[in-house]
RNA sequence: CGGGGCGUAGCGCAGCCUGGUUAGCGCGCCUGCUUUGGGAGCAGGAGGCCGCGGGUUCGAAUCCCGCCGCCCCGACCA
């Protein structure tokens, strides 16, 4: 059904998509509620209905890491500062996001204790007294939690100073098993964004200057928002011994003899928000998929008098009883229907249902997807069936349209003179052959703007020149400006 | 940390330059009536240490000094 030209631009509280992105997105967070500005800079409120859509995300995840043997515990926020300073290049990588704690009961403390920006130092202490022998192994943790790093410019969902997420944690026998099991966990993120949270998402290597500090090697998935700007939203890595080492970590192995565990770190953050707001919404405001949407349905009764008020309630009983497996909220507010419409919009729930007079009159109700607006009357015999349809039908356009838009938004190229072309012009990722030197990243970045995201796949050797300075390629990389 | 801007009602702002009785506007909020199929109308009402401290002055939101906080632009990151 097409959409009358007037029924376009209602949220007139939003700024517009294109032109200002970050204003537009400011402004969708704040206004349909999912956080809002604190009072300690760099550091949000996460209202209910964006703490609702977080639990959407989180739960399902929570599941997929139980069901790959993972166990929830629990570990102290505050990490001695000698604990960080043991590996090297973490405490490298991660020095200048510490918030120290110096005083406790009035008193300086004997050692600074940091406010845990990751907890691989803690975890690797403690598992010391627990890991004795390869019986032990693997060790498969996970927690939730939040964690505190000094970013610099605070962004909702995007960049805290504080954030929630998870972070897993495992120790292994051999390297072989780790690797597997960074793997593994990739995929299950991958497996969020895609099938829960409708956003496309390219996994791999990322470089060596974009590794986690104190790894061996680092993976991610990565999605293109629809500036065409590209966002982590999962990251899975391999540490090999380098943990185990700095923390005296053994066990006593098949042999009698003292070994190091594999260990491996793997986190997904409250960030996937910001993902789902910048991946579907558009200037009516949010866009959410319908397995995550806090209101699935939203239910807008419309009446004059008392009599049509109470002939809509009883025939609701019936509508909520057909509706029973989806999350289906009614709207009774006071205000007035058009009010409400634009309000639900600018709040993403996939489906609304109109209830008044006519539809009564009818049997019916009218159904109107926020995906187009398309309007369209239902038998209410036939709600039980249509509904969870039409739900289906949104989960899988959203995820279709963002890997179009990716899609149509992904060139090949292999020179630096055809890239700095495209990121003047355009907007998405370049894919070009590279010899994998952090001096093209360098280059690349000041040209630019663009990083290298994830490592797409390994060449040949000798079969393509890198597109940056001509030496042998050895993988094919993705470049993209980056959040 | 360097450059620019801003602090006045919950939010967005005007007033300040050129000091002067009761500090204003829009949105939102409360009450009532009329409304209700795409952001309602009218009437009435509540709400202010004018960022903080000091100074000048008979008198300061307004002028001067200091401080604090916030936002935007240049080096890190889930």
């Amino acid at each position: 059904m097409a959409v009358d030209e007037k029924e376009t631009g209602f949220v007139k509280e939003i700024r517009k998509q294109a032109g200002d992105f970050p204003g537009w997105y400011n402004d969708v967070v704040r206004k349909a509620q999912l956080a809002d500005n604190s009072p300690v800079a760099g550091t949000m409120i996460v209202r209910p209905y964006g703490y609702a859509l977080w639990e959407n995300i989180r739960d399902p995840l929570d599941r997929l890491i139980k069901q790959t043997g993972h166990e929830n515990w629990y570990f102290p926020a505050l990490i001695p500062l000698s604990f960080l300073q043991k590996e090297k290049d973490h405490v490298a990588g991660f020095a200048p996001e510490f918030q120290l704690v110096t005083k406790g009961g009035g008193k300086d403390l004997e050692e600074p204790l940091v406010l845990r920006p990751t907890s691989e130092t803690m975890i690797a202490t403690v598992l010391r007294d627990y890991v004795q022998s390869y019986r032990d192994l693997p060790v498969l943790t996970n927690q939730w939690n939040n964690v505190f790093r000094w970013e610099l410019k605070p962004r909702f969902f995007l960049r805290t100073r504080e954030f929630l997420w998870q972070e897993g944690h495992t120790f292994h026998e051999t390297a072989s098993e780790a690797e597997q099991e960074v793997a593994k966990m990739l995929d299950c993120y991958r497996r969020i964004a895609e099938e829960w949270c409708a956003i496309p998402v390219l996994t791999g290597r990322k470089s060596e200057s974009e590794k986690f500090a104190g790894a061996q090697y680092s993976t991610a998935i990565e999605g293109m928002m629809m500036d065409g700007k590209a966002l982590q939203m999962g990251t899975s890595h391999y540490f090999g011994e380098n943990f185990s080492r700095a923390y005296d970590l053994t066990y006593t192995g098949r042999s009698n003899e003292q070994q190091y565990p594999h260990s491996t770190s793997w986190g997904m953050s409250t960030r996937m928000v910001g993902a789902v707001v910048m991946a579907h919404g558009d200037d009516s405001g949010l866009q959410l998929p319908p397995r995550i949407a806090p209101v699935q349905v939203i239910v807008v009764p419309i009446f004059r008098s008392d009599v049509e008020r109470t002939q809509i309630a009883s025939a609701l009983t019936g509508i909520l009883d057909a509706l029973d497996d989806i999350r289906v909220k009614v709207d009774w507010r006071d205000e007035r229907p058009g009010f409400k419409f634009n309000e639900w919009e600018l709040k993403g729930v996939p489906v609304r249902i109109e209830i008044g007079p006519r539809d009564l009159a009818s049997g019916q109700v009218t159904v109107v997807r926020r995906l187009d607006r398309a309007k369209k009357p239902v038998p209410l015999a036939e709600l039980q069936t249509t509904i969870p349809a039409m739900l289906e039908h949104i989960q899988e356009a959203l995820f279709k349209r963002a890997l179009e838009f990716r899609k149509g938004h992904t060139v090949r190229l292999d020179s630096l003179a055809a890239m700095v072309g495209f990121f003047e012009e355009s907007i998405g990722f370049v894919i070009t052959p590279w010899c994998g030197r952090a001096e093209d990243e360098q280059a690349v970045k000041e040209a630019t703007m663009a990083t290298t995201r994830v490592i797409d796949r390994e060449l040949p050797p000798g079969s393509q020149a890198c597109a940056v300075c001509g030496r042998p390629a050895t993988v094919e990389v993705v470049w993209g400006k980056a959040y």
